[in-house]
RNA sequence: GCCGAGGUGGCGGAAUCGGCAGACGCGAGGGACUUAAAAUCCCUUCCCCGAAGCGGGGGUGCGGGUUCGAGCCCCGCCCUCGGCACCA
């Protein structure tokens, strides 16, 4: 080619450069009144730990290439940035090296801005939000007095999760694993302290309705999961005197089957119903089961334990007096906390009773039972027998029989159950937005007027190692007086989860310096609810819950007037070194500096897209970035070769190897294939298209003769499709050919459908369905000449002299398979 | 234990309405250019047989099955990753 072309592609002169100009030009910013419709994609904005890692351009490049392609789609579109500012690490950096958390997370995010403009996203940075700024925390704590006011806000003293080494509750979401902490990994201990919560059990019926967004199944199935909802029936049995027992179960089919009951130890009817003789061991069982670490209680290998506490209760439909135990097998969090225990028809209490030789009677016969003793508990359906009047009947509709009887008799009633708890929000923490209410010994629990807001955190706060929250210490945020009586009063020291903060932030973005509310009603409903949503699965049972909890209670409240945040969900995978997640204690960090410093942040943007499917995630390995930067420089090349005056004069020449109908047809197929691929979040395989482009391009510049305007058309389509990808490569080449500033405001390539459409194909013919032969044909041939066709070839005759043609399978456009016999 | 995703060359991965397995890239080998190296370009690269072929055979975790035809569907296993885990 050409031997002028002396100018290199530097792409750390052309990055900057052209990030400066769309700055200066405010290429990016948005506005609601432009004459398109709207498209908000976020991507979950990152916590502000001190480095981006190439993880968080993994998560944050495709969505910005995604982004770009629905702008130059014709959307107004919104891909706004911030920084999930509050959290425990600012503080911890504040408890080892003594700064304070406000200047350790202020720096963070300077450098993390850095990097994060070398990425060269459409991020509008007007609209830039840090969650720990006394402007947005004011906010965070306002939508706490409206959940307070709505009464979803609550303080209750209950047995919480415990982090020994953070030093602060955990909601259970946060709670990993074999019960270890979310972010330290220490294991977690239960701690009976008055904490606050928000009540999102009040929704957990909605938060089970899917039906208006559209997200990945299995994130469905693990809040599905998490909500944990069950069907069955709460029944009393009868005690003494008046009182009675109220058991949750699933089974009613197998009431008859009953032969004691199972209380949780903390159940308060624990404390009456013990009797004297028992009461020593029965205060020494629920003291051990108290001192029960998380990963003991929850060992499954764990055999059963508990006491009997002397009481018996009646089982209404018998009348039969069965004795009442203790056991840590039944949780006090669930349900009514007590279960009628079944040990013919349930594993757990078949274990109890066999641990403890209480009786087991079969209510439920398996197929070709005959009385025998049963090995372990036969959970599955079948008939029921000692089952008074209900006997004979299959159980499937003993359940609903059972039920009737019982709600008709005003034994009990049908009753759903969820496993989700409400949402802890408490940390005794000093780096997170403080909760805004007062204790005053005179008015008691005081909420903050709204014209005081936002509760500042004070800054003469003392950061000491005892792991004690400083605001409890500090006088001068304690000390308050109170908004009603003006007497003395201490203020709550209690922080808010940061899951907090992120349940709204998404609608700041709409009207990010707004002063007098979170947001201008009119810019949330131009741009709200969210389209789509990007980030990690991680976040499925927390964030992602709770943000739909949330968005749910302000739309109760009249704040908001949508259901959903995020309409749609792609999660993106790991991205792992050795197999393993990155993380800044064990030093596996891989950050994007130098990867762009060297080879251009185009290319890295580039190579994280192409490494496997975005939702799989996967290896990084620096090797296979090569491959990404030789294909740009021969882009460059190819590109700045092509408008070469020369050059395209040698194109122009006519000679045998005329291409242009091909050339047109590739680059409309090509333009095709990148779009579907944009839409679908299959990126690795649009850019294995535009390699491929490119690498035919080359071909054809090699000798071929083509009509200019056609290999124009080609070169052009294959800048804006390349636009999206690496934004500095297409802008400069767009510009360097002489084209008009900027291509980022060009449309994106339509394919024409004819010149996209194939007009030949690769006929396979086979004999036995094996390939025996392949002939290109028109696309028109029809059903009777592709099977002469193959009939009549050389190969395939070999194979048919010996056998007789049983029958010939034909599939358009595809193969013919000769069988024979 | 239960639920979900997955297992394809030396490596990352393509190909799923059941129809050419291995696109694209990395790595490797060979060649061109160069005093040399880097860069770049060209060729080869799933395995076996064959002097070679646009020749034969085998091949998508393992074992069976359905089908003219299976990476894809069915049955039974094994392994990896993620989630849940005494939830009555």
């Amino acid at each position: 080619m050409s031997e002028k072309r002396v100018v290199k592609y530097n792409p750390q002169e052309i990055e900057p450069k052209w990030q400066e100009r769309w700055a200066q030009d405010r290429l990016y910013e948005v506005h609601e009144d432009a004459p398109h419709p709207k498209w908000y994609e976020l991507t979950m904005f990152p916590y502000t730990s001190g480095d981006l890692h190439i993880g968080h351009w993994y998560a944050m490049a495709p969505s910005d290439v995604h982004a770009r392609f629905m702008r130059m789609k014709g959307y107004n579109v919104l891909h706004p940035m911030g920084f999930d500012a509050f959290g425990l690490p600012a503080e911890n950096a504040a408890i080892s090296r003594g700064i304070h958390p406000f200047t350790w997370t202020m720096g963070n995010i300077e450098r993390m801005r850095g990097q994060l403009k070398s990425l060269g996203a459409i991020y509008d940075w007007n609209r830039e939000v840090e969650t720990c700024l006394p402007d947005y925390y004011k906010w965070t704590q306002w939508f706490f007095l409206k959940l307070y006011e709505a009464g979803l806000a609550y303080r209750a003293k209950a047995p919480v999760n415990w982090c020994p080494k953070c030093q602060t509750v955990l909601a259970n979401e946060q709670v990993v694993g074999e019960g270890l902490c979310e972010r330290c990994e220490t294991p977690v201990t239960r701690k009976d302290l008055e904490q606050w919560f928000f009540r999102i059990t009040k929704y957990a019926e909605e938060l089970l309705d899917f039906s208006h967004i559209e997200w990945p199944e299995r994130i469905k199935t693990m809040q599905k999961n998490w909500i944990g909802k069950s069907e069955g029936v709460e029944i009393a049995f009868g005690l003494e005197g008046e009182e009675e027992i109220r058991v949750f179960t699933t089974r009613p089919d197998t009431i008859y089957g009953v032969t004691f009951i199972v209380l949780a130890p903390e159940h308060p009817l624990v404390e009456r119903l013990t009797t004297a003789e028992h009461r020593e061991e029965v205060a020494r069982y629920i003291e051990w089961a108290r001192r029960q670490s998380e990963i003991e209680r929850l060992s499954t290998e764990r055999e059963k334990s508990g006491v009997f506490i002397g009481s018996y209760a009646i089982n209404k439909l018998t009348g039969e007096r069965v004795p009442i135990w203790i056991a840590d097998y039944v949780l006090m969090s669930y349900g009514t906390g007590a279960v009628m225990a079944v040990p013919a028809h349930d594993q757990r209490d078949f274990e109890f009773a066999k641990r403890f030789v209480l009786p087991i009677k079969v209510v439920i016969a398996p197929p070709d039972w005959s009385g025998e003793d049963l090995a372990e508990a036969y959970i599955k359906p079948g008939t029921m027998v000692n089952s008074a009047q209900f006997d004979g009947l299959p159980s499937e509709q003993g359940m609903d029989a059972i039920t009737d009887f019982i709600e008709a008799m005003g034994y009990g009633e049908r009753k759903k159950t969820y496993r989700l708890r409400d949402w802890l929000i408490s940390r005794q923490r000093y780096w997170g937005a403080p909760i805004p209410m007062v204790y005053c010994d005179r008015c008691g629990l005081v909420p903050v007027p709204e014209k005081d807001l936002p509760v500042l955190l004070p800054e003469d706060a003392e950061f000491r190692p005892t792991g004690e929250s400083p605001l409890k210490y500090c006088e001068s945020f304690v000390n308050a007086t109170c908004p009603k009586c003006d007497a003395m009063a201490r203020r709550e020291t209690d922080t808010m989860d940061t899951f907090m903060c992120s349940s709204w932030y998404f609608m700041r973005y709409a009207s990010p310096g707004y002063k007098e509310a979170p947001f201008d009603v009119e810019k949330l409903k131009y741009w709200l609810p969210v389209d789509q949503y990007t980030g990690g699965a991680e976040h499925a049972t927390m964030h992602l819950l709770y943000t739909r909890f949330f968005i749910k209670a302000l739309r109760d409240m009249g704040i908001v007037d949508f259901d959903e945040p995020f309409i749609r969900l792609f999660n993106q995978g790991v991205i792992v070194i050795e197999r393993q997640k990155m993380s800044k204690s064990r030093g596996r960090v891989i950050t994007p500096d130098a990867y762009v410093a060297e080879m251009g942040a185009d290319a890295v943007r580039a190579y994280l897209m192409f490494i496997g499917p975005w939702d799989q995630g996967g290896e990084w390995d620096d090797r296979g970035i090569k491959g990404i930067a030789r294909w740009l420089n021969r882009v460059w090349s190819l590109v700045l070769d092509s408008y070469d005056a020369e050059f395209l004069k040698a194109i122009a020449k006519p000679s045998k190897e005329a291409v242009t109908k091909t050339l047109r047809h590739i680059t409309h197929r090509t333009i095709k294939k990148v779009t579907e691929d944009m839409e679908r979040f299959r990126f690795n395989t649009m850019i294995a298209a535009l390699m491929e482009f490119t690498n035919y391009l080359g071909k054809v510049g090699e000798g071929k003769s083509v009509e200019p305007p056609a290999w124009q058309e080609a070169i052009d389509t294959l800048l804006l499709l390349l636009a999206p990808t690496a934004p500095h490569l297409a802008e400069e080449l767009w510009t360097r050919t002489g084209h008009p500033y900027s291509i980022h405001n060009q449309a994106f390539p339509k394919w024409d459908k004819g010149l996209a459409a194939e007009e030949e194909f690769t006929l396979v013919i086979q004999v036995n369905g094996r390939l025996r032969d392949r002939v290109r044909v028109p696309i028109s041939i029809t059903e009777e000449e592709a099977k002469e066709l193959a009939l009549g070839r050389e190969r395939t005759k070999a194979y048919l002299k010996d056998g007789e043609i049983a029958r010939i399978i034909y599939v358009p456009r595809r193969l013919v398979n000769i069988v024979v016999k």
